[in-house]
DNA sequence: ATCACTATTGCGACTCACTCTCAATTATTG
DNA sequence: CAATAATTGAGAGTGAGTCGCAATAGTGAT
């Protein structure tokens, strides 16, 4: 069932990655290394939006000596490549998502800091225009809504 | 020409917002410094967006002594009661601009910086319905589209 | 399997926006 | 003007993230 790439199901799109990371790394010249396939890893297999501290807390579950500094690292070489997304919610600690589903916006539970995500084709239109009649193009964007449970009335 | 409130014009709305401090004092004990109404009126005289230590530098050439400090406490106060606003964009600093004027949200020109202001009433409904269908009710959101002049064709 | 080469790592020092502490100052009320 | 307490300036402190460096370990060739 390929083309099914709905929701992060444990190890459903890890493989994926774990192939982009290798012809990534063949590409570039970089190195495979066992903490850059475990970080990865580690981040494919979260279904929220961890931050440095709490990827690392994972990570070390599994492979104690992977220092944090080496989580930072690794995020933002993967992210300037692509194969992952940062994001900088209100609490303003990056925050760190794998790649590869498609594109959405977040929705931000206030009260349990719990993370949604949405994706509205109007809104992605929208701004395309806006930009557009500014004379501009786009060249990314960040749309948040901070929300809490609907009062029951 | 009252309700005239489309840019900042200097001094505009600044007897207002002055106003709104004295009030918010009073309502709050708080006191009415030298500090805070230098500090709010070259805010609101500002027309960007800039930063706490851009303001400090607009802010010191009328008032050398104020402190760096005294320019954080003070949006920090200010914003808690609706006077100002923070943003934080791509390069993570805070910037502030006074209150005030109708919602709106920014385009950044990645190239230069430069921050415009928009509307769109569309974008703004269609977040309702979003949270809505979520069972949500907002508290607010966030929502910038960062972009660079359009490429000639 | 071993080697040479050099990218990457872990560690701790460092950066930088921002906050805090505290003694001195000053707005406010009477 | 005096009493009171909020505010300030200066500088120390905080914390997420970065950097320099010596040690480690992928990689491609032998
Ligand atoms: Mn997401
Ligand atoms: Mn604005
Ligand atoms: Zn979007
Ligand atoms: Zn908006």
């Amino acid at each position: 069932m390929p083309g099914d790439e709905k929701t992060q199901e444990a190890g459903g799109m890890t493989d994926n990655l774990e192939k982009k990371l290798e012809e990534l790394c063949k590409e570039k010249g970089m190195r495979v290394t066992e903490q850059r396939r475990i970080i990865l890893k580690i981040l494919s297999d979260s279904p929220d939006h961890p931050n440095a501290e709490e990827l690392h807390r994972r990570v070390v579950r599994l492979a104690p000596s992977i220092s944090i500094a080496t989580v930072y690292r690794t995020m933002n070489t993967l992210e300037s490549y692509g194969l992952i997304e940062r994001h900088i919610f209100a609490d303003g600690r990056a925050r760190y998502e794998a790649g590869g589903s498609e594109h959405h916006d977040h929705l931000v539970n206030v009260e349990t800091d719990e993370i949604i995500e949405f994706r509205c084709d109007e809104i992605e239109e929208l701004q395309k225009k806006i930009a557009d009649e500014h004379g501009f193009d786009i060249v990314g964007h960040r749309f948040e809504i901070y929300v809490r449970a609907k009062k029951r009335r």
